[in-house]
Parts: structure tokens; sequence; C-alpha cells
DNA sequence: CCTATTATGGATATAGTTATCCAGATATCC
DNA sequence: GGATATCTGGATAACTATATCCATAATAGG
């Protein structure tokens, strides 16, 4: 339903809202989200480009997140590398003017609707900070440890 | 957001629920539906396997709905061709075990949980019959011809 | 039984997404 | 200013979704 893609995504800024003392280099992104590097090198420019992320070059460079975690929403990243289609006119191409949708369609859109709806109220602040009981991204289940 | 192929679906089926006199063939269904024939043949073959539609062939053969259109959902429809993937496991391959997700993942698939109770809730029969104040699929906007 | 009609399904082509590779640009540090 | 680290971005490959083509199987009707 979403896009690899957006998944990457997701993950680089939850790690990245996770760690935000310095800036986290690509690679390091890439082996801690278990994303293929050189494909989140293309996701992060994407990311960079909408103005969530801001890129430093060179030694100590890296990538940051350019608010913090609470301004920047789930559906933000998602629309930054694949964006949420709404439909706004007939998919059929039938000369239905423009906001006049058939029922079937206007259905479908609604369901887009409320996917951006849910995914606007969920601040990437959410998956981030102490007040997480689990660790960022996947846990690695330390309860089996003990 | 949806593929185009559970877009296809969707058509076909909606237009077979407001055709139920007799068979339509595929390349009717084609036509009133703008779809490629040649892969509507693949996405009615999808339909007829997850038991949505029933196919008979010859003379005067085609498609029908197995069952009334108000035992069908968008969500069956879309599952029959390309199923709502929920979120189960970490995709991140880590050693959580199953049912504990991290934060991110619990909350997007319960984006997912929520499309799916959308679209379970929107019966075909929603789109069909006399009752629908515009024709079925987009509409061809009587209103320009006044 | 024969013919016409229609679905079934395999083979292949095209397009889009995901993934990899590497040369270049830019910044930092000394 | 030189050396090194890092992002930027173009080129290409692998994979998946979409689309087309056509031979075959099954059915209806005569």
């Amino acid at each position: 339903m979403f896009s690899q893609t957006a998944e990457y995504a997701l993950r680089a800024v939850v790690w990245l809202a996770n760690h935000t003392e310095a800036p986290l280099t690509t690679s390091q992104i890439a082996s801690a989200t278990q994303v293929p590097p050189d494909y989140l090198s293309k996701v992060l420019l994407a990311l960079g480009r909408s103005g969530i992320v801001n890129a430093r070059r060179g030694k100590n460079g890296g990538f940051t997140l350019t608010k913090p975690s609470d301004e920047i929403t789930i559906l933000d990243v998602i629309n930054a590398v694949d964006p949420v289609q709404r439909i706004h006119t007939c998919p059929l191409g039938l000369r239905g003017h423009g906001a006049q949708l058939c029922p079937l369609h206007r259905r479908l859109d609604d369901g887009l609707r409320q996917i951006e709806e849910t995914f606007r109220n969920a601040k990437i602040s959410e998956f981030s900070g102490e007040h997480i009981p689990v660790a960022p991204l996947c846990p690695r289940n330390e309860a089996a440890h003990a």
C-alpha cells in the first residue's frame, strides 16, 4: 500500500529524530535502518528537496532534520517521496467535469482523504524522544535475553 | 496508493453490478469501463479465482457476479487483485518477535487497518441500482448538454 | 457433430520502481 | 591550500507491474 521508498524515508526521519546531537551520514542511517545505502542516498535527496532534512557535506557532515520532530508528520514524509494521489477528476477520461466524481470514485477519494487525515495527525515526535518505552524502529526485543 | 489493477477491478465489478440481466463479455466490460481489454481479461480471471465473478464460455457467455452487490465490498475486490498488506512483523528483519511492532510500524499498520475497515464497510450496492442519482462510474455530465 | 463464440492462460513486450555504481561538487579540517 | 570526508546526481541494472499477443479449451447454438 505504501511504497518501499516511503517506508525507507520514514525510517530515516524517525532515526534522525532520535539522534539529534550531530549530523548523521548516509551510511550511518543506512546501517541503523537497514536500508540499501545507495538507495537511501536518493531518498535523503528527496527529503532534502522537500525541506524535511538538511544536508551538510564534508567531514563531520551528514543529515539533520530542519524542524523539531513535532512539526513533521508522517504525511509530510510520504508526500516528499511518494505523494498521496487524491482523485480530482474522472479517471475514465469521460467528459465529467472535474469536481463531479461518480459514487465509486468519490468513495475511493474519501478513503484517500481519510488516510491523509490520519497521517497528518501523526507527528514524528510520537516515535522519538525519551518517553518512548521501546527502542525507536523495531525493538530488539530485549525481553528475550532475560 | 491503489494499484491500477485494483482500479480496473472495481470498475468492472461496479459495471457488472449495474448490468445483471445477462452475462457481459470481457470486451463489453472493457469498452464500457475504458480498460485495456487484454489486461482486463487477467483481472477478471483473478476476480473469478476469488469467487467474485462467474465466467461462462461460448456464445452468450461472459461474466456475472456470483453474489448480490450488497454482499461484495470494495475490500473484497481490492483483496482479490492486490491485497492490503498489513504489517505483522518488523520490516527491518530484527529479532522483534512478531506481535511486537515499534511505534512507527504500529502506527502505519493502524492506518492500514483503518483503510481495511473503511473499505469493508463500502458495499458495491452503494454504487449500483436505480437509486443512484448519477450514472454508474463517471457521469457523462448531462448538465453540460442543457 | 460442426461452427462460432468466449474465457483461459502462457509468452512476451513496455514502463515504472527499486537498487547499484561511480564521477563530480562542496565542505571541513589541518 | 591540500587532503579527506561527504553529499549530489547521472548512468545503468534488476525487478515488478502493466499491457499486448495469440494459441488453446470449453461452451452454446444450430
